[in-house]
DNA sequence: ATATCATGGTTATATTATAACCTTAGAGGG
DNA sequence: CCCTCTAAGGTTATAATATAACCATGATAT
């Protein structure tokens, strides 16, 4: 493994994210982060457990899903609800709206930073709801697995 | 229970756009969809269920799946993937986007007939990805939980 | 040093969803 | 009207996802 790994250098900037936050950042946080930068695709909470539990870093699975908790909650990872998987948030730790395009074909995640529709904050605001986490998801096809089907 | 109940007209209406199809509306499939225009918030597959079995009407949970999703397939419920649960479908039984405001304090939802947003199109179609089904919702607190808290 | 509290371990189980295979009943052709 | 074909549902078992509840450990702060 050579010392320029992007995916590495993406989990040390999200802990040095965390520390500057005050914190904890412990071994089990950092190695479930890590295994989903280096992850090209989404990881259910299982597969990572297995992960961890072949690599002797896990127990069982409530340490990983409180892990995943934890990271949701810090803006360093995100739930993909139609996928019940996790992605390392690839757009920075602060609190964002973040969209997703899910290509069914080959699964890879296509994270974008795009602001939540006018319409929704409108509606939420004449209605008198208040937003606390908006999810947006879409299921598709990508352009290189239309180009090339399997 | 009167003549006159809105939940059973809205049934009865989906229930023509079926037949309309020329899809067939099975006993099953019109009870629940039935349950569903009924309830006062979405409810789980295994609501439904248990509802359905203790009627006498459902053998197990798989009946129940794949009656729901023909009736997400027929656009005249919809999957709310931050509850894991189903809702029928409030506006009218063609396709289209539909949003959710979903109060985690009392559980109602709220559908919106709102076009998703032209940056997520638009990146889409900037990317080359066909986009085939988008889930967008908003978990937070409506205008009532908001000033009577529990 | 020790009390406190966040973290993680552990066991068990709840909840959501589907696979696989068989039976029934409705639609349509003859 | 009967037969065939197929869509729908029944049935059993199990997979996949998630959490409850309680205990052990170890960092932190005074």
């Amino acid at each position: 493994m050579p010392t320029h790994c992007k995916a590495c250098e993406n989990t040390d900037s999200a802990t040095k994210t965390l520390t500057d936050r005050g914190v904890r950042l412990t071994v089990l946080r950092r190695d479930v982060l890590q295994e989903l930068h280096h992850a090209k695709q989404p990881l259910g909470a299982y597969d990572l457990f297995d992960n961890l539990k072949s690599a002797g870093k896990a127990s069982a699975p409530p340490a990983v899903y409180r892990v995943l908790d934890f990271l949701v909650e810090q803006g360093l990872a995100h739930k993909l609800r139609s996928l019940s998987a996790y992605a390392a948030c690839c757009l920075g730790p602060h609190a964002h709206q973040a969209i997703f395009l899910i290509c069914r074909s080959c699964g890879t995640v296509n994270e974008c930073d795009i602001a939540a529709p006018k319409s929704l904050t409108d509606t939420a605001k004449s209605t008198g709801f208040r937003i606390e986490d908006i999810t947006i998801e879409a299921m598709g096809t990508c352009r290189s697995c239309t180009e090339a089907p399997n």
